[in-house]
RNA sequence: GGGGCUGUAGCUCAGUUGGUUAGAGUGCCGGUCUGUCACACCGGAGGUCGCGAGUUCGAGUCUCGUCAGCCCCGCCA
């Protein structure tokens, strides 16, 4: 462990093994920093100290060769201390110098000078064996690991057992693409890789395993972006006879223990907001409380405006609503435009907004603002305001994008921080193309009081579902689930769902919550986020040893290939054409 | 499925209005050098300008297609 070496060594004779990191040869003396996981320690050769040979070998030495030295620790001279390193006060005279490896020359260095880029991601997960040798990825991975025997620590003093669960299974009626696995035995089946152990879970508390938890490896088959991958690894754990308060807490003591091993300042109790109150105040469900900038409604401030497309839409029942951004008047049209390009993402038609001086407000909506309005709307001068109306959820989703952009855009401030946050009570369906979706999944448990109106109003009913949010990304979800069949059923024929099909897809859970099945309910959090939040990584592709690109590629062994037609035909494949892609 | 950005030496990048022999830093190879730590100095090798068409007297540069990487929308119960 050649990062350890302090003055306090000095005098005793080590053997040290490692690879090259650098090698600077000034003719008579030669040093070499060797690297291994815990550091780096400057090796000296030299013709006083070194014998003979091993010197002559010793000028050959190449980047990322693997060698070992015996050697003697000894304090620098005067002056050519490093207070740069870690081990600078010492190196080490080597004696004599093994060669263990004669390194190629690396594709992409691993060395990395203070004012070196990084090579392109491509060519870094392309060579990753090289590109894991640099120490930020490393610190990350290790990092991950010490967080992974946190949580498996924490939930077993908890009283959770770990149980392993299929990861050949059956592909989910619902919710994202299944990666499938062709039978060899059972030509024409397949098998598909787990997106969430939710089911197996479920069965384990019917099955009397009270406390589960897995640290488990998710699969889903859609289109990736910088915070997923194909496979990632979710914290999942459930637990019976329990209530909300039970797994918030549990989780919220987990946080604590991994936050801290992190170095991250965390404190609890987690502040919480319903899904409505999220939705309006910050016009999302996970929305960034380190900034306390909130919507407000502004349709009674802004009415009779004579604004025809406001004025119309507010008599109709639209709500106008707006965000005050203190000291956003500076802000140039070029910037006030790239807010307005989020927003038109976000589905807005346009933007309106005003700024506000001495002399009254401008803008594409100041114009219509009288003195009293402003004052309705508590703009002083300095103030930017944004407005949009129609229904909440238009003007949530925007206003929500236009909140964090204008947040970056004007550089404010963060008034704390880090933003932990439950966020509670989501609607249990969602309205997609006029169809009914479950928003979280078919199992979590309506709300007590909601329960009668899954057959009137459906959309109206909240379920018991809660998100962990931190920094505004989502970190986790779960719910207390639905554990009577009958129940169960109700909430998926309000999916639509007609009884045969229910038995057909859902058989096997029905069938285990009529066995006899406790309440029950739990959470999953997204392991790849939590190490990349915690490790100020860029990417998530930063805190997975080997992970996909974009297009789910993995450069490094290069999968998904090719295979011959004998495994096909014995799988019972065929490949239609276009087998170029 | 759609949109955007990028692709030039092993690596990071520059490359003017389309013009003659495509450059820099670093790495690599050879040499000098006993206190360097981005060692210094001298010399050298190294290019399918991602790939394929097209326009043109002439393409790294313009056009179209395609591949790869990244970012975003759709999608992700």
């Amino acid at each position: 462990m050649v990062g350890r070496l302090r003055a306090s060594h000095a005098g005793s004779e080590v053997t040290l093994a490692g690879w090259v990191h650098r090698r600077r040869d000034l003719g008579g003396l030669l040093f070499v920093d060797l690297r291994d996981r815990s550091g780096l320690v400057q090796v000296s050769f030299g013709p006083d100290w070194t014998e003979e040979a091993s010197l002559e070998d010793a000028r050959g030495l190449g980047q990322e060769d693997v060698i070992q030295i015996k050697g003697i620790v000894v304090p620098r001279p005067q002056g050519a201390q490093n207070p740069d390193l870690e081990t600078g006060e010492v190196e080490v005279h080597a004696t004599s110098l093994e060669l263990f490896s004669d390194a190629q020359t690396p594709a992409i260095p691993v060395y990395r000078g203070p004012e070196d880029e990084l090579p392109s991601e491509e060519l870094r997960l392309k060579h990753r064996v090289l590109d894991l040798r640099r120490r930020e990825l490393q610190d990350t991975l290790v990092l991950r690991h010490k967080l992974i025997l946190a949580t498996r620590n924490y939930l077993d003093e908890c009283g959770f057992v770990e149980v392993e669960t299929p990861i050949l299974t059956k592909a989910t009626p619902e919710g994202a693409r299944d990666y499938l696995v062709p039978s060899r035995v059972h030509h024409g089946e397949f098998y598909a890789l787990p997106q969430s152990p939710q089911i197996y879970k479920q069965i384990l508390m019917v099955s009397g395993f009270d406390r589960y938890f897995q640290i488990a490896r998710c699969f889903r088959d859609e289109d990736l972006r910088s915070d997923r991958q194909p496979e990632f690894t979710q914290i999942d754990l459930e637990a019976s006879f329990v209530e909300s308060e039970d797994i918030l807490s549990w989780i919220e003591g987990l946080m604590l223990r991994l936050a801290d091993l992190a170095g991250i300042d965390i404190s609890r109790p987690f502040p919480r907001l319903t899904w409505a109150e999220a939705m309006e105040r910050y016009g999302s469900d996970c929305p960034d409380l380190r900034y306390e900038l909130e919507i407000a409604d502004w349709t009674q401030a802004t009415s009779s405006l004579g604004f025809d497309m406001i004025d119309s839409a507010v008599e109709a029942g639209a709500r106008v609503r707006g965000l005050r951004l203190a000291g956003g008047a500076q802000l140039s049209r070029r910037q006030i435009a790239a807010i307005e390009s989020r927003a038109k993402e976000a589905g807005a038609p346009g933007l309106l907004w005003a700024k506000q001086t001495r002399d009254g407000a401008s803008g594409p909506l100041g114009k219509f603002l009288a003195p009293e309005h402003s004052l309705a709307m508590g703009l002083v001068p300095g103030d930017l305001a944004i407005v949009a109306f129609g229904p909440d959820s238009l003007t949530s989703p925007v206003l929500a994008a236009v909140r964090s952009e204008a947040i970056a855009t004007i550089e404010l401030s963060p008034e704390h921080k880090h933003s932990w946050l439950w966020v509670t009570d989501f609607p249990l369906f969602d309205v997609r193309d006029g169809e009914i979706t479950p928003s979280h999944h078919p199992f979590v448990m309506p709300h007590l009081d909601d329960i009668e109106l899954l057959e009137s109003d459906p959309v109206s009913v909240r379920g018991t579902a809660y998100d962990l949010v931190y920094n505004g990304s989502e970190l986790g979800s779960g719910s207390i689930r639905v554990y009577q069949p009958e129940l169960q059923r109700r909430v998926l024929r309000a999916l639509g769902m007609r009884d045969e099909e229910i038995e057909q897809k859902f058989g096997f859970l029905l069938k285990a919550l009529s066995a006899g099945a406790p309440p029950h309910g739990g959470i999953a959090l997204g392991m790849d986020r939590i190490v990349q939040r915690f490790s100020k990584s860029e990417s998530l592709r930063d805190v997975i040893a080997f992970p996909k690109t974009t297009a789910a590629r993995a450069l490094y062994e290069g999968a998904p290939a090719l295979v011959g037609n004998s495994e096909l035909s014995e799988l019972g494949l065929t490949i239609l054409e276009s087998s170029e892609g």
